[in-house]
DNA sequence: TATGAATGAGAATTCATTCAT
DNA sequence: AATGAATGAATTCTCATTCAT
């Protein structure tokens, strides 16, 4: 017994190590460029051993993902559980996906890559769904969250809470979109703190939905 | 004369032919999965044809961006242009990119594969400058619309007009992809009409920044 | 006739112009390398012409090779011509073949090239047979000036013609491609005056062919 | 360690058998017309294998080609080990090139080749600048010995070595050159016999410089 | 005759995957 | 389990030649 679980632990070891070494790899030269190659010589192994672990390139890349959505959405359960009020929870969601894409930016371009052009025909469809649950998770989580701030009195009582959630996260990863990818190309966006400026975006819109009391509400950049 | 004029309109015929292929196998398959050989034979042509007229994959590839980028500029001028007061010229800006990205969908999709990593060792710098310089365009229109709309007093006084549009872009960016690629993801999305989230997320971005009269503003799905 | 005269010289202009072109080009990249496309454009003619020309690029690479024995043949018959006694003779062929290399570069290097590499498959074979006995000419018009001088007395009795210009010939084509091919590798060769080098390697050899006053030094086969 | 060096010497024995298979394919067709395909098929390989032991056409070639030239050159030392006056190592060297020449056939052939047109635009220019070298050393050789035999008096005492040397090696070569390559061409060639023919031409330019008994016949640059 | 657009066979090279050791 | 040599299908691009105008 503790041979065997030694030997797995080793096992899993080593499945993290090639899974980080493809994170790398996959983020500098993107899905297509990185071959097995590379990945096996970032990982220290060889090549056949890859296969060992993952039956493909495909299903490398899919364990990749997996992989970043877990760590995305503990940092979700961590953000909502560490906010105190329903505003707070909200805003520290919009944080910890701010700095996930910056903490993990390679996870992150990653992830994105995969929503263009991937194609599914080798890939395990038990797997792909499985991600898509996760990704359908956060939404969710972030969900329950605003219909308890509907039923405080925090949002309108008309607010659809799945429209006020759906409309933030939308706001948040174009703001982080534009952000991450777009600065190269626009120049106005140099002098713009990019923290600031997803958390403002992600508050105009749920503030949007929030009861006004007599008035006082504006942002500052 | 008119033998010449009738070869050049053949020739540009041609050339749109093969472009109009490309963009729906590059669609289909993205921009590495695509091959010459699908575009030829898609186009009906042969591979050395594709050739005489685009110099390399990618230059086909940035062809048919800068086409793209074209028309979708021509239906944000027409969108300023039609609009009569800044709230509906904003407005209708959203409603043209959103119309874009349905009328040309393979156009949008292609578009947006993008920004995650083309190549660009053997792409025409020059040709790629005119692209960003596009891209940035797009954004000025509105920025001046709203610099427009400050000074009329339809904005907060303090407003930073590229911040108002900055936001508002992200926010519409976000919800399109949003829209359009989770929606095979996000079972939640199905009863919800696109359009109207689109506009309703730009409404709701810009009008967080109008200056508000004594305030019965709100929204409704 | 006038007007078939005129068509003909016509022809035969545009015929010229090609090859020309065509020795260039083929200097300047090489057979292979050599396009159909840069001599049509070097010829100001359009690629289908060429082949109303010349029935493949090898056809037209063979009447270059045509041309060239030509204007070769036609220098030795004025070198021989010019010399006044044995020995000034066979110096002018030697001057004449190392003015040619000079003079009409492009058109030795594009010979020398045939030598390695050119594959006969779709090759006329008349024509082919015709340029090997244009080389061997060259030799032949030296062979009778030799004999004429061992008759004279010139050269030892014993002499054999034939064996005295294969041996001239071949130390002053030796001569000739080391000094023009290997001067870029043998620094050593840097400072030698190529035509004395070439005059003076052809001299010995037919020298030593020569009745010795004194002496009887001399070469058995 | 057994194990170890019999990998090693079976991937050296892979790395012969292309290269033998590429000399004759080489050989049979030229350079550029030569196809990776070919061989491949030749050593009864895949394509990609050879891409395994050779980075590329041109990388292959040059392995080639510092073979055969590591081959002549340990040919030369041998023979100029084995002369024991000074006329007979010059003899002997000149035996050995020729004898080069038949029994390695192939690769003088494609030795012969190179001077003609390789792209060394890939080419490793390190690999290149060695190849030079090697080329060089021969002559190089030669001349030391050379030297020695103006300071023992063998030759006249105002001979350049250096110009001796080139002069043996340029009739030599051009002697080999005509007798390989123009013997399908000359019919008067059909009954010499090469070798002789090739160490006369050798023997009467070196002799040439030698100092005569009782005469003083010599040649002024 | 002259043109030049179109063709398509063929070239070099890459790389995910397999499999004997 | 681990290795890494071998595979061969697939990819981009070239270019001699043809042929409708």
């Amino acid at each position: 017994m503790g041979i065997t679980s030694r030997k797995e632990r080793e096992k899993e070891q080593r499945r993290k190590s090639i899974l980080k070494a493809a994170t790398e790899v996959f983020f500098e030269k993107g899905f297509q460029q990185a071959s097995m190659d590379m990945i096996a010589e970032r990982s220290q192994l060889a090549k056949g051993t890859l296969y060992l672990y993952f039956k493909s390139k495909e299903d490398l890349y899919l364990a990749l993902m997996e992989d970043g959505l877990d760590i995305l959405h503990n940092m979700f359960d961590e953000a909502i559980e560490a906010g105190e009020s329903i505003e707070e929870k909200v805003r520290n969601v919009t944080k910890a996906y701010y700095g996930f894409t910056q903490t993990h930016h390679d996870y992150y371009q990653v992830m994105m890559m995969m929503d263009s052009g991937l194609l599914s025909d080798k890939v395990d469809q038990n797997q792909l769904q499985h991600i898509r649950l996760l990704q359908m998770s956060g939404v969710e989580k972030l969900q329950k969250v605003v219909e308890e701030g509907i039923s405080q009195g925090h949002y309108e009582p008309s607010t659809d809470a799945k429209i006020l959630v759906l409309m933030a996260w939308a706001a948040t990863w174009g703001a982080i979109m534009l952000s991450t990818e777009k600065r190269k190309i626009l120049p106005m966006f140099s002098d713009i703190d990019t923290e600031q400026f997803v958390l403002e975006i992600s508050d105009r819109m749920t503030r949007s939905f929030q009861v006004k009391k007599s008035d006082k509400n504006d942002a500052s950049t």
